[in-house]
DNA sequence: AAAGGAGGTTAACCTAGATTAATGTCACTG
DNA sequence: CAGTGACATTAATCTAGGTTAACCTCCTTT
């Protein structure tokens, strides 16, 4: 297993001793999963929060309609998982699936809470990384209130360049809530406007 | 000042000492707003997170037509602040303002770091309510997405009743995202349904 | 009691984006 | 190289919700 791309993200927020680095990575499974294989199933309790080492995945839902939305994309150095129901150990509401092969680090509910009383600056690290994902949260539910779908997608565009090219567009519509028909619509107006 | 609710709120979560409380009441303050004052202003360094003790708040922002609109309302037990601002110690995006005379305990930005080093256990408070949050806030975001505006202010009323009761309609009709003329369609449309 | 001002409603008209369905493009597999 | 399946585009029509503006209630304040 490949643990750099993790120890080295936990380095930006906290220092961990050469013991503690190895007790984290003891009580942490790597896995590879191939494209189109499922993470996190909707209904089954999510078990791990995953840090991705490499790959690309989307989290989504399907409503009512069998519709789906996506949530969310997760490349190389994101977390991904369904923190609702891994925090609760209840039924899971999203899907995360391999949109490409991907290895990701895995830590259970069980060796997170053990990891949490072994090396409680790790309290600290999930409190700050926390704190960033809430604050992007909320700033996405303004983007959507305050922009049309073409401010979204530009935002989208200059935002996460990497994920555009890796991913089929009619995901990104339903990542930017429109249909793959208004998308286009959108991106054949952008050339027009050059 | 009235620390019970914090107190209470805190030992929902994690079990502190008497001695605890006692370091943890030395580092907060409670202060009292008069209806339509600001507890953060867009610009300025949000200071402090807000624990409400009693009264109600609006977190909002204004945008570039000079358009207010609505993040989020607080009421009794529930923490405000611009967090994004908090964090980094950097001007301010949002505004909360009073809508009631208000009484919250303040956190500043010192105080809690201090706070994290003399009671660790409270990076694990933080740490749990803000994947509360998180989540919460996720789930907003889908809702937005894929429901229509009379589905979210039907959730919204079953959600919030203490909210709604409390605060005028454009207000609700702005945190909803749509116009108070359309609202009150809804409103409208509802009474004919019933 | 008159006059504002804050909030709420109604109605006529307008637009962003959805829906449907047909057509196009490309990459692969047999 | 024909055929299939996955993805993308175009165009016609429809609808949720916005915009504008007039009007209606209550409270306050003088």
């Amino acid at each position: 297993m490949n643990a750099q791309p993790l120890l080295a993200y936990i380095r930006n927020y906290i220092d961990l001793t050469e013991e503690e680095e190895t007790i984290l990575l003891s009580r942490v499974n790597s896995r590879k999963y191939l494209k189109g294989q499922f993470v996190v199933q909707q209904g089954d309790v999510c078990r791990y929060e995953n840090f991705v080492v490499s790959g690309c995945l989307k989290t989504f839902y399907t409503d009512q309609e069998g519709q789906e939305h996506i949530v969310m994309f997760a490349v190389e150095n994101w977390w991904t998982s369904d923190l609702g129901s891994f925090i609760t150990q209840t039924p899971a509401y999203y899907n995360v699936q391999c949109l490409e092969n991907s290895e990701v680090m895995q830590f259970s509910y069980e060796n997170l809470e053990q990891l949490y009383q072994e090396i409680p600056k790790l309290e600290r690290f999930f409190r700050i990384i926390l704190q960033k994902a809430y604050v992007a949260s909320e700033k996405r539910i303004i983007q959507n209130f305050s922009s049309t779908a073409k401010e979204r997608y530009l935002r989208f565009r200059a935002q996460y360049p990497q994920i555009e090219q890796r991913v089929p567009q009619y995901m990104i519509a339903s990542y930017l809530g429109i249909t793959k028909e208004f998308l286009s619509k959108l991106r054949h107006q952008l050339i027009l406007e050059q």
